[in-house]
Parts: structure tokens; sequence; C-alpha cells
DNA sequence: ATCATATTTCCCACTTTTGCCCACTTTTTC
DNA sequence: GAAAAAGTGGGCAAAAGTGGGAAATATGAT
């Protein structure tokens, strides 16, 4: 089973229901294929990852020491967000409000296949981080090469 | 079966009756699904452990040293708040005061679901702990989860 | 001991949200 | 071009969350 890739742009509808195309779909393993886990991503768009994958990622948690300051901080920051969602019949996951408008996101929503999770963005954003990062580029370009 | 994770804002009624989200109920095993042990928790919050986790802690406190100043004070510390309560027929825990006046909460608890135990915060309180902490998310996160 | 006050416990009622199901349109597949 | 699958939207029943009343139990003062 490979990992996730390609796009798409769906649409959410007034529940916050999204549906997670068939195509990615069809990259998680069949007993994993009910379940995702959800939560903040980094620059303000949502990851999903299959609950098998979830699991892995659950597991370096349950490594950290929670009499440790820093670490507590950190399952905290991280597991605040994370909520499982179960796909409906049609293949779609309910994604709740406060996720929604971390990420921006009113009405479509882009959606990237990232490897091992799926990626929701709002289209405009997702340009502007693209824009921000060329630039950026091109900074560290001129920097590093142009003497 | 998963540990907790997510968060809720609910509100604590006059008598002290905290909901435990329906989500954070249905990680529990089905048998230990009835008892709480609540107790303070470190950074002026609530913990809540399921009956079955808490055997587990109760296993790791009777591994310390009675003979060490620190493991006594500790000890003390966490077994004199710590209380066995019931949930009611709609999922409630009922609070006793001095718990609730540890934590600063009144009106609405923030829960959130900890890997292993789950937590209740003042709202307030919890966003002046994340402000107080010294380093951001991605910093933590580079950190503690080794890049 | 008795009464008054305060908790606690066990109900029930109400509102909001969620979960489940069905119907329709669009796209893909053969 | 027909059939199947994918994507979209909405209705309805069940569950979750909230609040409060009355009986039972405890607490404390007279």
């Amino acid at each position: 089973m490979s990992g996730f890739k390609g796009q798409a742009t769906y649409s959410i509808d007034a529940k916050g229901r999204i549906a997670v195309p068939a195509k990615m779909r069809a990259c998680m393993s069949t007993d994993a294929r009910e379940t995702f886990v959800i939560t903040r991503g980094f620059e303000e768009c949502i990851y999903a990852y299959p609950l098998d994958r979830w699991r892995d990622i659950e597991r370096e948690i349950e490594g950290l020491n929670p009499y440790n300051r820093q670490d507590r901080a950190f399952t905290r920051r991280f597991l605040r967000w994370a909520e499982e969602v179960v796909l409906d019949k049609k293949g779609r996951i309910a994604i709740h409000r406060p996720l929604i408008e971390y990420a921006g996101i009113n009405q479509n929503a882009l959606i990237l296949g990232s490897q091992r999770h799926i990626e929701f963005w709002d289209p405009q954003k997702f340009d502007e981080y693209l824009a921000a990062e060329e630039a950026d580029y091109e900074t560290l370009a001129t920097h590093v090469m142009g003497g």
C-alpha cells in the first residue's frame, strides 16, 4: 500500500462534512479504512491520519515522561486538537468548527495527499503559503549563492 | 483502545457536576467505564484517571522509596487529594469544592484528553499556562519528538 | 435527642448536537 | 450510452449535554 498523493477540491457542507477522495481512501489498509484522527497541522491546515498511522504517533507520545514539564506541555498541545472521526457511508468525515476555523476553510477545501497523512487547506491560504515559500526560497538563494 | 485526546469546554453546574465528554468515555475499557479517581494535577488542574489506569499509578507509587524525602512528599501530595467518583446516568462526575478551588474553575471548564488521564482546567488559566511556557510549539515538537 | 441547614443522590425534562439514512446530481467505467 | 461509483445535500431519530426538583443522608447547634 502506497502513501497518499494527489489533490482535490471538494465542498464542505453546512454540517462540516467533507468527502475523503476515493483515490486516497484506496491507499489505506482495509482494516483501518473506517477511521481517521484529525488534528491541527503545521501552517494552518488540518491533518488527517489513518488510525493505524495515528497509533504509531501515539506510541511516541507514550514514550514521554508525564513527570517532565516539557513533555507534559508538548503532550497537551499535541493531543488537544486531535479527534477521532469515522467515515460515513459515503466516505465523508465531519470536522468540528474549531478546526475548520483554524484552517480558515469555508465552502471549499483543497485536499492534499501527503504520504502518511492527508491535508485540508483553504485554497486561497495554500496559494499564499506557496507564494511565501517561493519568496523565502529566492531570498535564501540570493543570500547563499549571490555573494 | 487508544488514549484520551481532544478537548471540550463544558459547564459546571451549581452542584459541581461536569460531564465527561462522550468521545473520552468511549476510550475507556468497558468494565472500568463507571468510575474515575480524581486528584490534583500538575500545573493547577484536576486529573481524572479511569479506575484501571489508577491501579497502574498505585503500582508506581508502591515502587517509590518511603525513606526518600521527595518520594514521601510526592506520595502525600498525590494521594491526599485522590478521590473515587462514579459517573451518574448522564455521564457526569461530581467534583468537590476543594479540588474545584485548587483548579480555579468556575462556570466553565476546559477538558483535555491527555493520553492516560483527563484534565479539567479553568480556560483562562490554561491560556496563561500556554503563554507562560517558554518554547513555542514547533520548537517543543522538534525538541521532544526528536526532529 | 431534635430540629434546622446543607450536601448528596436519584430522578426527569429540555435543548442542542450528532449519527444514520435516503435521494439527487455528477463523474467515471465498461 | 448505460451502469456503477463518487460527491452533495437534507431530514429525522437518537444521543449528548444542561439544569433543576424532591427524597435521602449528613452536619451542627440548641
